[in-house]
DNA sequence: TTGAAAGCGCTAACAC
DNA sequence: GTGTTAGCGCTTTCAA
């Protein structure tokens, strides 16, 4: 590895000069810039960021922690963030956490050590405790909201998409709706949950608080919660699921299936995300599809924006928060009741 | 963010110590040690990695390249490699190059920059070419390979694996078999193939060149393959496909159902890559399974190794060529054809 | 067992 | 426009 000693010794000039012609060409002669770059060319010169970090206080690095990279969700607000960090001339850390405190924890100690200028986090119910790990650090909470205040977050508007949601199936004639929700320490479900009932409420219709189970946002739990809901008596058995997640909603399908339900027969299904699975599975899901790749992108995008307020001594920009829309995509999972009941 | 120097002051000791008695525990008095690790626990002293890594010359960091992170299969490759960079003290930087040249080209110089002590990477045909960026970086090649010799691989048997999904179809019946395989400058392409034609030959059956056809690894490619292969007139149209990775086989599952042909009944799939998708879709797919985690965790493995061997001087470790067996996965896409031909 | 000093590679301040 | 010098935070000689 060439240090810029040795550029600068090939070019016959100091140091400093050789570091100039790389990063300022305009405060150097042309003639030298030329020596200098040729120079670096011919050696493969590649700035060592451990030395120009360390000397300029900034890495220009940021990181980034999301739960579960195995949840097509999260990869993709992972790529949305690398893409725009590398757009941006940032390089992004990723961590994965898989929901668990101590992980979190360790990501962040590893971070810390290697001096980010920001962070993007897909919060968990500790990460407000642990983020006292990394203060002063720069922070945007993705997806979920810690309700850490002066912190910009970027999220869905899930209020908005599960009144959608539950909106449509009643539109469709059902009377008992069950839901599927997450584990209620975390925002994302708690406002699928309001928007849920919201909904039911406003259109004059009864919130059964038994249809309502939470689940730990696996599949495992998804169905298990299904199979409850299903297996109640004909009579008071949802006719139509509301399912939070992704994963849940696999296994509230698998559910289905065990127990011989027909969809969307003899059981309608919304799911809240859409992925590869709903749209190939029989029948496609109905679904609340939420633009990822777009809140990566967008968080980066106020990330950086903020770096830059703070770099140019501008007073730090007040914390945005970012709502991006959702989108109901009705597709094959959901139809009227099978017997409407006499109204 | 308090220094070591913080740390050293507070615990009236120098610089020097205070690194020693956190890194060198023995080389420090008992209560010397107590006072230094209370001091830096007081400021929550991290040690700057950029300072530590310039010194020492060695970062505890490895590079990750994949080419689709929003490919399961990369997804669960990437998850393996940096549990275990974790579990050995390491940390990985993960990029992504959507199979692409210049983003590869740009992931080796940032990663230069950064002075990774190794590099894990899922090659494309580029490759090669672009590895000279890094020249000494002791590097692993993981799920593929692209031949260069002195580098340690890790992959999976994929001649084995399409050879049982072969030869399972044969079991079966079928007589005109229809692969659709990757692009064939990607190693895992070459061989499923190899590995489907070799057991064809070695059963008796009829190679036939024109039911072979190559797509460049994405789901639209496995579709308009599919979707050529089987509109062949019904004499000699493919009775079975066997598809070379998860994405592709997305594609051709739903060309047959464009084309209204039941599988297993009408038609046979047999993917390359278990997936959410081939599990819960109907009918569930058989498939060759990949130990993706695994192999992820043997490339970070055996790339630790051979650092710890350069590190202590010994004769660098002769490449390892690591093979883990596929599995071929039952389900329901496979059936014996409609009409059997006379034999 | 500890401290002083040097230096990893780089860039910014300050000469000239 | 260019060179000299200092120093980012750390660890590692080398002395004491």
């Amino acid at each position: 590895m060439s240090s810029i000693q040795d550029v600068a010794t090939l070019a016959n000039v100091s140091a400093a000069t050789a570091s100039r012609a790389l990063s300022r060409p305009d405060m150097v002669a042309q003639t030298t810039r030329e020596r200098v770059l040729n120079a670096a060319q011919q050696l493969g010169y590649q700035p060592n960021m451990l030395a120009r970090s360390l000397r300029q206080r900034e890495t220009r690095t940021i990181g980034v922690i999301v739960t579960d990279i195995l949840n097509p969700f999260h990869a993709m607000l992972a790529k949305g963030v690398q893409d725009a960090a590398d757009r941006h001339g940032y390089t992004a850390f990723l961590f994965n956490t898989d929901e668990d405190a101590g992980k979190e924890r360790r990501a962040l100690d590893t971070l810390r050590g290697h001096l980010p200028q920001g962070l993007i986090v897909v919060p968990t119910p500790h990460t407000h405790e642990n983020l006292k790990l990394v203060p002063n650090l720069p922070i945007v909470e993705l997806d979920r909201v810690t309700g850490n205040t002066g912190v910009t977050t970027v999220t869905v508007d899930n209020i908005g998409g599960a009144r959608a949601a539950t909106a449509h199936l009643i539109g469709l004639g059902h009377t008992r709706i069950g839901m599927i929700v997450g584990k209620l320490d975390i925002t994302t479900a708690v406002e699928r949950h309001a928007g849920f009932r919201q909904m039911l409420e406003e259109s004059g219709q009864t919130y059964f608080p038994e249809l309502v189970l939470p689940g730990q946002h696996r599949e495992k739990d998804g169905r298990e919660a299904a199979l409850r809901l299903l297996s109640l008596p004909p009579a008071v058995r949802p006719t139509a699921l509301f399912v939070g997640n992704n994963e849940m909603t696999v296994g509230a399908v698998l559910a289905a299936r065990e127990l011989g339900l027909k969809i969307p027969e003899e059981l309608s299904i919304v799911g809240f995300d859409d992925s590869r699975w709903a749209q190939t599975m029989t029948p496609p899901l109905t679904v609340v599809a939420q633009p990822a790749y777009d809140l990566g992108v967008l968080a980066c995008d106020h990330l950086v924006t903020q770096l830059g307020h703070m770099q140019s001594g501008r007073a730090r920009a007040s914390p945005a928060r970012v709502q991006l829309p959702t989108e109901l995509i009705l597709r094959q999972s959901t139809a009227p009741p099978a017997c409407v009941p006499t109204a």
